[in-house]
DNA sequence: CTTTTTATGCAACAAATTTGCAAATATTAA
DNA sequence: TTAATATTTGCAAATTTGTTGCATAAAAAG
């Protein structure tokens, strides 16, 4: 169970100001336990402005609270950063997995690997596994 | 150098016909040598209408020519294949590199790792790596 | 060179995302 | 606790991105 108390405290300690939304919003993908698309909180929040729904995921990605995950479709997909992410270092060390039955977006617990190429500077990592995931997947 | 009839050669083989538009395309794909977006052929063919852009990068796609690259920022883009791709066999196995310098992304000579991941059937591997590319990087 | 197939341009549409601005709300400082 | 300041929200409207239908033009096949 999240309590609300909790959740103010994540925002707070990511320096977001507290608002009725935004407390809706955060225990609503915390407690999705998977990745959230802006159609995701469309459908929850109908009484929030599209905008505000914009506005607040880029906010909560821009403090570390998400991170953006990148997908060829063209709809923007957010999952929750581990604890260790602010606004100034942004770690987002686990990969990633896109069914193609069901579409949806997890993050997994493996961690991605250390690539290392001559001549560039590599900050940071995104691995997309693609396929078919544990619930759709048939035997 | 890339030639006209090389250029031709390449269409035939991935079964695309050969048009004025789709010549001037692939070559300055070829020529690019990096990856590219919609954006980028807007800008480059004035004289060919948006449809039939977004048309041709679809068609390459499918038949094997270019490869989508997923990225967090809204805007598709795309990679050469390797020689070996058709319209039934799509593999792009290397990894990409995004450079938050300059924006380009690079296909890189690497290949992805295998990752696997306990119930999951995994089909495809995307790899982004993401910071100051060999041009923009500053010693 | 005629037929068949496919690509192109155009117009219109649809979806996704952004911007400006005024009003409302949250935080800070007194 | 209140007044001043900073930020967020909602609304309307614009922009950007991508798609669809259809007539015409062009390519490939016979």
């Amino acid at each position: 169970m999240i309590r609300y108390s909790e959740v103010k405290r994540i925002l707070k300690s990511h320096n977001l100001r507290i608002t009725d939304g935004r407390i809706d919003i955060l225990e609503f993908i915390l407690r999705a336990n998977k990745t959230i698309s802006i159609k995701d909180l469309e459908k929850e929040f109908k009484s929030l402005d599209r905008v505000t729904l914009y506005r607040t995921l880029t906010s909560f990605t821009e403090n570390g609270l998400l991170h953006k995950i990148p997908d060829d479709s063209g709809h923007a997909t957010y999952g929750l950063c581990h604890n260790t992410c602010d606004s100034k270092n942004h770690y987002h060390d686990h990969i990633h997995f896109k069914c193609n039955e069901c579409g949806t977006i997890e993050c997994l617990d493996q961690n991605v690997p250390a690539f290392k190429v001559p001549g560039y500077l590599v900050k940071a990592t995104d691995v997309i596994l693609k396929g078919v995931c544990k619930t759709c997947v048939i035997y």
